[in-house]
DNA sequence: TTAGTTAGTGATTGGGCACTAACTTAGTCA
DNA sequence: TGACTAAGTTAGTGCCCAATCACTAACTAA
């Protein structure tokens, strides 16, 4: 058994948060699947979070900062083409590497719509303004035209449907998405 | 009571669990929340269908059958822009209608994943298949351009990622998506 | 060394949920 | 009308799961 400062521990939750609800969504995962991937007894969760839809809250807030990170280091320096391309690749390279964020996002997604219907603003509006950021983030290095960033927008979320449906590789639909691009890894680990 | 075949009963059961299951998802739904919208006992669906997958199966085939009509019809004789501007506008127009169609979509996605690590392929080649039809239908009348279908559809995913999240229509984000098409109705009912 | 704090556990509880089994009611046709 | 069938219900079972509670073990500072 190791000890860690409370902080660590919650970090720790965090980042097994991300995958275990990335697999099934807010519904379909335990607390109990959490902890194991901790390596910490379930009831320990609730003295770090105050119940089940906090630890979703925390892992989606840190997914999105996560992402958003991914495009402005891949950005930094670079304009219109290089930008562009340097984005993209530095995407596929996380998917292949953290297929879990992409999978997480789209839970949000799904989850965000359950939860403005059961009256809780609060996951929508984090993931509306995450994702406004994200938006911005591509803006500028792609030349400041609107139409260009939501063009780009469109093949990240293409991007993230076909992955989750699971297409591999090698299917053909991979062929007119960023033509240098396909994804690396196997999305299921 | 109104008594029914059981034929017309599992339409009506399927038409409840799109409803149902764009809501909440998988897991998130249960099977007495969809006996109850559609008028029957809870048990009695397991009369009509051999458990709650086969449920979740019938919907989402439904729903990708449905989703492809829309813009079979919406094509029909048609070609290149007014091909392109008239499915577009069916589906805008299908959004604000039934919006719990876009929601399913993305429900199954995520499930897909789910299912598939579960070790379930049915699903995802369901889903894969007739997703594949979808950019089937469009690539024709769109000029049979691969980039130019793809292109179509990346857009397509933006507008149900963007709806799911809930971006509202007077929100500066449609802006950029299909200039002459924001939703039109409210996502949720 | 001891008093106090912080990290962590085991047992439990109450509620929900998928699914089963046994029974009832409504049409239908000889 | 009465036997048969198909549509539907009520009652119940076993399992899972979020959250609570009462407790123990490890660290820390005086």
């Amino acid at each position: 058994m190791v000890r860690m400062s409370a902080d660590e521990r919650r970090e720790s939750v965090i980042r097994a948060a991300i995958a275990e609800f990335a697999r099934g969504g807010y519904y379909g995962t335990s607390t109990e699947s959490i902890a194991k991937r901790v390596g910490v007894s379930q009831p320990y969760l609730f003295r770090l979070f105050p119940d089940k839809r906090a630890i979703f809250l925390a892992a989606a807030r840190r997914c999105m900062e996560d992402t958003n990170r991914t495009f402005e280091e891949a950005a930094k320096g670079l304009e219109g083409e290089d930008a562009l391309h340097s984005m993209a690749n530095a995407y596929m390279k996380s998917i292949a590497e953290h297929p879990e964020q992409l999978l997480m996002q789209m839970q949000m997604y799904v989850a965000t719509a359950a939860a403005e219907q059961a009256g809780d603003r609060e996951l929508g509006e984090v993931v509306r303004a995450d994702w406004m950021r994200l938006w911005e983030t591509a803006h500028l290095p792609l030349g400041a035209d609107p139409n260009e960033t939501t063009g780009f927008m469109a093949y990240g979320m293409l991007i993230n449907c076909l992955v989750t449906m699971g297409f591999p590789p090698e299917h053909k639909v991979w062929e007119t998405v960023y033509p240098s691009a396909r994804p690396k890894g196997r999305p299921e680990k």
